[in-house]
DNA sequence: ACATTTTTTATTGTTACAATAATCAAATGG
DNA sequence: CCATTTGATTATTGTAACAATAAAAAATGT
């Protein structure tokens, strides 16, 4: 091994190599880490938060990169699955970013909201009508066809050529009505008579709004 | 070593002590700990966390203020895309038949409800401090940590380690407070003190609901 | 009986380490 | 001469280990 200039050159590369080895600030975070002591149920709760806030300093420091570059990335599949992580805690204990237990759940609000596609549209909600069952003006609520209206559901009706959202109910000669779910008094129950044109269009499964 | 009866009693005090010692969880946290490496930038962050994290498992009992705040819900990866009909005319003054040549507008709850899905995630509403809000118990709430809060906006904030989720506002020497939704006295406004530990993770910026 | 000392064990911040990953230089091969 | 492979080198990263401290109960002293 001593006499390595005797015979021909070695098979193998070698040599210092002045300069090498990995920059510095090429980590999950791009930046220096430390460890910290933390309580093993907020273990997973932190992980989740720094990997978030490694994502998000990647794509900081790749769109940056970006300028003159042109995109060549490409979309998976036009339509992709709703996948959405869902991290159940229990209380409130937590983090900004969730993830108590680490028991795992995916939520898609689509998915959440809407059983059947093809059988729901969005109506916004008007007037202060329904405000004790939580429809505020302008929420959506979210309207399904196919499913069937039992008393006790809001129903989206139509009344004599009239939509409204309401909640259903039964008088005691079996005919529907319709109650308003606001106690001020400015709304009154509609009462279905044999001669009033009555249907219900479908039943309201779910809303959402925006507040910001 | 077995025979501890032999000869004179030694002079200082010294023999086994079976069953002494520190007890389990009768650290800062009352439960074991695990080291985690985290980034720099983020180490008192993280502590100022658990200091808090701490203080409430210590206080284990007091509040049970914590209503507003369920589940932490995450929703990291792709979301689905979803077009349906939104019929935009008013539900409780004379809708057109959606059978009609209705305005429809294609509107997916995802984009509607979601700006950027990287800081997003939803919570549970648990009480009903935000009930005048529109945010019932159950409810989904959408919630955005990139957004800046402003005065007015509802809030997930976290007071000496318990999640709220309230409106928020200011008070005359500037500093904040929260302000529930709820004129029923039941819930009381949150003002900030410097001694309390105070801050904001993110923006409600709308929320959802299941009604069936 | 009460206070003090001793022993024991958990906590806790930090350091150390080993396995991995990233990166460049040299070697190799066409 | 250029592209690819190999090897060396250094950062990263999860975990183990350590030492100093804290807490709790037994043993001892007064």
């Amino acid at each position: 091994m001593e006499n390595e200039r005797d015979n021909q050159a070695p098979k193998k590369a070698g040599g210092r190599r002045p300069g090498s080895g990995r920059k510095l600030g090429t980590g999950n975070y791009l930046e220096p880490t430390t460890v910290l002591r933390v309580p093993v149920s907020q273990k997973l709760v932190l992980i989740d938060f720094l990997e978030a806030y490694a994502k998000k300093q990647r794509a900081q420091s790749s769109r940056a990169n970006l300028d003159g570059i042109g995109e060549f990335e490409q979309l998976p599949e036009a339509l992709s699955k709703l996948d959405i992580s869902l991290y159940q805690s229990k209380v409130a204990a937590g983090f900004p970013s969730p993830a108590d237990d680490h028991v795992e759940k995916r939520l898609d609000p689509n998915e959440y909201l809407i059983d059947q596609e093809e059988s729901t549209f969005f109506i916004t909600i008007q007037g202060e009508s329904m405000l004790e069952a939580g429809l505020l003006p302008g929420d959506k609520a979210v309207v399904d066809k196919s499913k069937t209206a039992e008393v006790g559901d809001i129903v989206l009706a139509m009344v004599d050529g009239e939509f409204t959202i309401k909640t259903l109910a039964k008088q005691k000669d079996g005919n529907p009505k319709l109650l308003p779910a606001n106690s001020s008094g400015k709304y009154t129950p509609i009462i279905i008579t044999g001669e009033m044109q009555f249907e219900i269009f479908g039943v309201v499964i779910g809303s959402f709004r925006r507040f910001k």
